[in-house]
DNA sequence: CTTCTATATTGACAAACTTCGATCTATCTG
DNA sequence: CAGATAGATCGAAGTTTGTCAATATAGAAG
């Protein structure tokens, strides 16, 4: 198929699907299950709790132990402990037992992955 | 109040508090309000369909109709409508009407938010 | 071995979320 | 004015989430 008869059809897709409105400039260019993986990612972070917990880990100097981290909040420990699950599980922050204690900190990784797919959102805004 | 004054405060306070592994070094500094508006935010790109929306805007030259949007999803419209208005009362978009047709088109300046808070995070990882 | 402590896990319940069909509203067209 | 159409809103059903009390587990200390 030649360059020019690719071009026709598609101008006959936009005639027939344009109701006067639709422009079909851009698809969905994220595979599903990237897309549910990144969501999660933001998901985690999407509760005021998760968000402080990230915050405050992302200055500690070094690890923290979790009750550092529960001191922070008027939340049971089981709650806190969820809390933690869930950002480890997304893969955001990560933990070493030593003893008894269970010390937690970020995965600047993951933050990367985030950062970037902003950073792409907001690059190709300024068009 | 002296500056030394308040530092042996806070020595006496992690003498106390401290089991053995607490280390307090820091404490929540987001506001509670903040906190939930930044994670209102997140939660708002923390599902795959919204967040595939918000890639495509980001994409788009121009603005596009929710007809437009639709067609990529294999969701009621109903649906759509229904993420298309958390995104919007989140901030993260927002919408023009014209005629019968409505315009959707990222915030930018809501993305540059989020992109801060990550890069904060992400540069304090770094120490 | 027994007890104590830090934190994870389980189970239950209420609140919030996701989705859809049905309906409403505003605008365009004849 | 009477359809027709784009897209918002409502109401309901099923699913997921957030929270806690109770319990389990693993290491430390005696």
């Amino acid at each position: 198929m030649t360059e020019q008869q690719l071009t026709a059809t598609i101008d006959l897709n936009v005639d027939v699907d344009a109701a006067g409105c639709c422009a079909l400039e851009a698809e969905l260019r994220l595979p599903d299950g990237e897309a549910a993986r990144l969501a999660d990612l933001f998901k985690a972070v999407g509760h005021p709790v998760r968000l402080q917990i990230v915050d405050l880990l992302s200055r500690y100097g070094r690890q923290a132990c979790v009750c550092d981290i529960e001191h922070q909040f008027d939340l049971s420990q089981p709650t806190i402990s969820h809390h933690l699950k869930i950002l480890r599980q997304a893969g955001l922050i990560d933990c070493e037992k030593r003893g008894v204690w269970y010390y937690y900190f970020v995965r600047p990784q993951m933050l990367g992955e985030l950062r970037q797919l902003l950073g792409a959102w907001s690059v190709l805004q300024v068009r």
